[in-house]
DNA sequence: GCAAACACTTGACTCGTTCAAGAAAACGAG
DNA sequence: CTCGTTTTCTTGAACGAGTCAAGTGTTTGC
């Protein structure tokens, strides 16, 4: 967990303005991993009260394309936010209950990076998300599963 | 592209009631691989002129729990629905255009579908999405970027 | 055919996200 | 430090994909 001295370094390092709310925003990001928009703005609130939604979104934005922050988005969810950017690392998502936790990729640097056939596309990214169930999730199912023996 | 029988005939297959939109539907779904459900609704309407768009909704939900279509949604696109099930095949998606093609994964058979660290999750499918510019993006791109050398 | 179950129509509605116009704040130049 | 420009924030409205709900119509097993 960073200090507001270094969010600010890091802000100005990424050529953007330093205002509270920014500072704010990346913050709240680094202390909430794949954090949804509306829970960003209420972590927000904590430091800057009056904030609007506008100014929030807006920041999220400019510290995505900053590369400050990475925007995923799950089939079905909305937008998250996360503040591990710069490595090959993907994500797990619980088809119960929408947990998502990190996953580093199975076969190392980047290995599934290469599609077989790319159809003439120039790729630049290859984006893995899992899907299962979380471990609590897994409980409750295999319990409920139990009822029926 | 499979008749009408063959698509009534899957419909009962997978126990679900034979209907016009359900066939029309699939039927869309066959012939334009990756569309919305905008797109589904307006080639839906060749065949039923007058469908409610709610049926249409209800009817890919339908046949994507029978999982006779699948549905996949890239970030920040809307839903968007494929015929081509029960492989492992991932998808292309244009950062530009959005369009999107398919891909079989580079290294055959399941092979990034372990993660190297599941976080206790139980894992049942790995998905993959290659971000890249297509053919005519890259294209487009490389003449407006030629302008400025 | 009949009845029960299921699907479709219609129309309203939700919710995440974006748009737009004006007020406020940040920051480089002087 | 102050000014002026540029960017960002506030406020409030709007958009669009998707869902909900009540009632009517169709399908299908018997």
């Amino acid at each position: 967990m960073a200090t507001t001295v270094e969010y600010r370094q890091m802000l100005r390092g990424a050529a953007l303005r330093v205002t509270r709310p920014r500072v704010a925003v990346l913050s709240a990001v680094h202390a909430h991993p794949h954090a949804d928009t509306e829970s960003i703005i209420s972590a927000v609130r904590g430091d800057v009260p009056n904030v609007s939604h506008q100014a929030v979104y807006d920041s999220l934005r400019a510290l995505t394309e900053a590369g400050l922050v990475r925007r995923i988005q799950p089939a079905g969810s909305v937008a998250r936010y996360e503040a591990r950017v710069g490595d090959n690392h993907h994500h797990i998502v619980c088809r119960s209950c929408g947990t998502i936790a990190d996953a580093d990729c199975a076969t190392g640097e980047a290995p599934c990076m290469t599609a077989s056939d790319d159809a003439g596309f120039s790729i630049d990214e290859a984006e893995v998300t899992y899907w299962g169930l979380c471990p609590d999730c897994t409980t409750a199912h295999r319990s409920s599963s139990a009822n029926l023996a």
